[in-house]
DNA sequence: TAAAATAGTATACCGTAGTATCTTAAAATG
DNA sequence: CATTTTAAGATACTACGGTATACTATTTTA
């Protein structure tokens, strides 16, 4: 505590922080393929080993930017008492997401991710705290509760396809908009859930 | 090293050959994240710019050599008269990828590819006459033919879906077997394909 | 057959991800 | 306050993907 005022030498939470500050500049300026780990050590004034200390590789320092510098979604979970209505309420909150990126950070940051991590947990960490599949789960939840599924038979290939479609939209098109949402929710997710339906419903 | 006396020097296809037998056995030996381009040359006795000549990436010269010494995925459309069973058989076809790979080399080569091309040309790739979307079509057609859908309703998100999903249980998981398949069919896309029923079928 | 165009050879080079090493400031411990 | 431990600084290094260049063998063409 003493030290605040004449170190030289910055340390912990001081020193993360203007690595992340400097790296979240640095890619809003020229994107994921031109952000160069040294570039960002260069403005951070630090040394190139203070960033693979605390993120083990480029895309990790990016997404730790991201989470701290870039939007915050909205983790409420929607209960509209329809299922159409909340699964297109719960997507809406992530197009802030497109708005805020271009499809080349997110496009450079999904493929450097996929080679260390699986893509289920692509998401959850990229929003840290807003774990899509705990939100899907709550959704379906309430939809089961009114009876209009068996949530029983939702296994966790289901549960992840909401995230998978998100991700194969980044990689293919520029954006996403209200259509796309409703599109997905329409012709993908509705039937996929709804098909699981109660034993009672079936004769 | 100058030429021993007889040695002609190779062009075109004899050039190619080596430089995809190389690669075949090497990404055998040490998998997709060990494979170097450099090696590949030293081996089949190449500079290196002949290989960036023929393929303009690592994921590109792998995948040939995939394509041309891999095992053969059967072409033929399946088509029993149902849809489940069409579908069925035409990702079994694809169960051999996984029966001669382990994910670490489908997995590198992947997200590779991911960062120069859309999802849904990932398996199109060179292998020139095996689309799966193709085939997906074809199946689907037979199945409009017998009135179980209108495929006029499927759009091409829905068409990618499989693509996507095998995509996602390459990434995601070590294997692909038959209970995995079923559970993608019936769960997945037999409600998502039938659910874009012909209108004359609404009651 | 001679010239021109094509494409392989050899090698050096660049940029970047990621690591190793050694020194030194600052914090923790006692 | 002295000692020990932690972690930043500085810098050099390795490995690899991919490119550039200069040279030369082979094929094409006229």
């Amino acid at each position: 505590m003493p030290n605040t005022k004449n170190s030289t030498r910055r340390r912990g939470k001081k020193l993360e922080d203007a690595v992340l500050s400097a790296a979240w500049n640095l890619v809003n300026e020229v994107g994921y393929k031109d952000f160069t780990m040294s570039e960002v050590a260069k403005r951070a004034n630090a040394a190139k080993p203070v960033l693979y200390r605390r993120w083990s590789e480029k895309s990790e320092l990016v997404a730790s930017a991201i989470i701290k510098y870039g939007p915050k979604i909205d983790v409420s979970i929607p209960d509209t008492g329809s299922l159409r209505e909340d699964l297109i309420k719960l997507f809406s909150q992530l197009l802030v997401i497109f708005d805020t990126f271009g499809t080349e950070k997110l496009h450079g940051l999904l493929s450097d991710r996929l080679k260390s991590i699986p893509v289920d947990k692509i998401l959850n960490a990229t929003s840290s705290e807003n774990k899509l599949t705990e939100m899907i789960m709550a959704v379906l939840k309430h939809s089961d509760d009114r009876g209009e599924l068996d949530i029983k038979n939702i296994t966790s290939r289901i549960i992840n396809l909401p995230g998978i479609l998100l991700i194969n939209e980044v990689v293919e098109h520029e954006a996403m908009d209200k259509k796309t949402i409703e599109d997905i929710v329409d012709r993908i997710l509705l039937p996929v859930f709804l098909g699981q339906k109660k034993a009672a419903d079936n004769n």
